[in-house]
DNA sequence: CTACTTTATTATCTTTTGTTAACGATCGAA
DNA sequence: TTCGATCGTTAACAAAAGATAATAAAGTAG
């Protein structure tokens, strides 16, 4: 299922229940996949969303997923109850301040760690990505090839390796 | 002027009225410059501000500068009176989305492009960045070093004088 | 189980970047 | 003006990444 695609203005937040959505761009024809959603997490193309702008990128679930959404029409319905006005500004907050969270972090990663540094931190962190998602949307998100991920991996196990001979 | 500091919480957000401000990190006792702003732009360590956890950026003035801010707690103190809530809930929904915008491009920018189309880009929209920032600030900016940003140049440079030759 | 497709690894080669150090250029203070 | 510090460029070398292709491994459909 597509959520949001390139090129389009996006009209829905939405609200994953349970499954998986990818984001990616499209390169010269290939798929550069920048980010993944599981369940209880909002996804959009805010920025297209809340600009009426097309969007940069491509939303897409991985597998049968189920989702609740609210369109931007029925937002600015709900938007002339007075009543409601209080709440859904909360609401767009709360959304806003989640995602700035998840981007900040990633900007943070991308200008002070090196991809091997990205990689060595996710291991540790034990995320569900590594067991989610394939190696070579890994490597995307991570800023680099399926190709140089591998010989990441390489370099980091026979490090490890090393260090159980020596122990 | 420090506005946030790594490792301490960040109880303020500020906008610019003149100036300029320089957000980094310092990795291994080097500092990385990763975001700059100048007059009309809300600044914060907005992570540690929202969540209340130490900031893991620096914020510092770059030159004189001129900025508004209001502190959490003052924020706090203003919650308390419901008739301001709306108004505060707006407010804090558009700086969040004002900072997703920024954030958005960014990450973008990184997964999808080499350093070069980065700086090329940056060349071609003309932004004032150019003007006001030393290079050096502008290559940790980019995600490289200053030496890499200055091969890029001569790079870039070369390629066209030999366009203009042509023509 | 086999054949086919997809994904991951490995190899080779080229390009780019990081690191370190040297060299100019620029700017401000003495 | 001169000294010193800072910033940008260049050079040389090592390390890492991209591109391409071949191969191995894993997963799927029949």
């Amino acid at each position: 299922m597509k959520f949001a695609a390139h090129g389009k203005i996006c009209n829905e937040v939405g609200f994953i229940l349970n499954g998986s959505f990818r984001f990616f761009f499209v390169k010269d024809g290939i798929e550069i996949s920048n980010y993944f959603s599981f369940q209880n997490e909002f996804i959009s193309s805010y920025r297209s969303f809340l600009k009426r702008e097309p969007s940069l990128i491509n939303i897409e679930a991985m597998e049968d997923s189920q989702i609740i959404y609210f369109s931007y029409t029925s937002l600015q319905e709900l938007l002339k109850d007075e009543r409601v006005v209080l709440k859904m500004e909360r609401f767009g907050r709360m959304i806003a301040e989640y995602l700035i969270c998840c981007y900040e972090e990633r900007v943070v990663s991308f200008v002070t760690q090196t991809p091997e540094e990205r990689y060595r931190l996710l291991l540790e962190s034990g995320d569900d990505l590594l067991q989610r998602i394939p190696q070579y949307y890994l490597a995307n998100y991570l800023g680099i090839t399926p190709v140089s991920l591998s010989r990441i991996r390489k370099r980091i196990f026979a490090a490890m390796k090393r260090q159980k001979m020596a122990s």
